[in-house]
DNA sequence: ATCCTTGCAAAGTCTTTGCACGGGA
DNA sequence: TCCCGTGCAAAGACTTTGCAAGGAT
């Protein structure tokens, strides 16, 4: 299929995510390249969460840019700090997971820990209860780790 | 120094302790142990928190009923399931992390990013915002991952 | 031309597991 | 006595790192 530019336009962001990473990087000495690049691709465009040995499937899978997993090890932390993925999904297993954070709202999750379903959430009153604790023992809220466990309605249903 | 009843009697806890993971082993059939026992009272003695290559060493160094590195991994689901500890701390490095639980109330922790000191914090206005936040979504809430970052009082003032 | 980046393989960590002997009930 | 528990060492899994060749500016 030839390029197509749809409403929400993926390419677009894709595209402004590259030139953040590209000024991040510069801002460090560090230099873009297209290896790098795929890597935010592939990134942006995976559905849902992923872990490192995963997208570095996926790229070698594509044959187009690969790379090695301890690239993308190597790459993910700088990923982080350009705000393209975070990490996610703690309670999963031993590898670390990530998930793309461009242009994204800030959401935490609930997981079903029998089907392993994830719901993505916002609550704005949880955010201002998360920010009035931190304070009401003098810390400055800088981030949070929050993943709520629980049953999801298909598997309440079959275990009746 | 010779054996102390003090006024909340910790010793008197770890013995209910005890017994009730003696009652959980029962149930599975498994056996009550010195080296469990002793790995049960090291895990509520401890202050704090740990992790399992922590804990061996401390029962290494009393030397009076030390256990392999082995089989504290192999104790600690079942002191999990006996709610003598449970797992505690994720956003803190590689190893899984435990903390005493036994007759102990549910907390949540705040973690200062500069220093690592941890507040441990309760609200049950945050508790029922998180089932209430499940429910939304048809899920039973079971359990939640929570945790807090942020700089704490001490380290603030020696940012400025 | 300089020096960062990459792939490969080796090394590191934390955790799990196989095995033979020791110990609880 | 039966069979689980334990220590030791080996194996696994994920992640990091050393090194020499390749690539970006």
């Amino acid at each position: 299929m030839a390029h197509v530019v749809t409403a929400s336009c993926p390419e677009e962001r894709i595209v402004r995510a590259v030139e953040r990473f590209r000024a991040v990087l510069y801002g460090r000495d560090l230099r873009m390249t297209s290896v790098r690049e795929a890597i935010v691709r592939a990134a942006l465009e995976y559905d849902g969460h992923f872990h490192v040995q995963e997208l570095a499937r996926v790229l070698q899978e594509r044959g187009l840019r690969d790379a090695s997993v301890a690239t993308v090890y190597r790459a993910m932390p700088l990923l982080v700090e350009a705000g393209i993925v975070q990490p996610a999904l703690v309670s999963a297993g031993d590898e670390q997971r990530y998930e793309a954070a461009f242009e994204r709202p800030h959401h935490d999750h609930l997981v079903c820990t029998q089907c392993g379903d994830v719901v993505e959430f916002h609550d704005e009153v949880l955010e201002t209860l998360q920010r009035v604790i931190a304070e009401r023992y003098g810390y400055e809220l800088t981030g949070h780790v929050h993943e709520l466990l629980g049953c999801c309605p298909k598997c309440r249903k079959k275990k009746r």
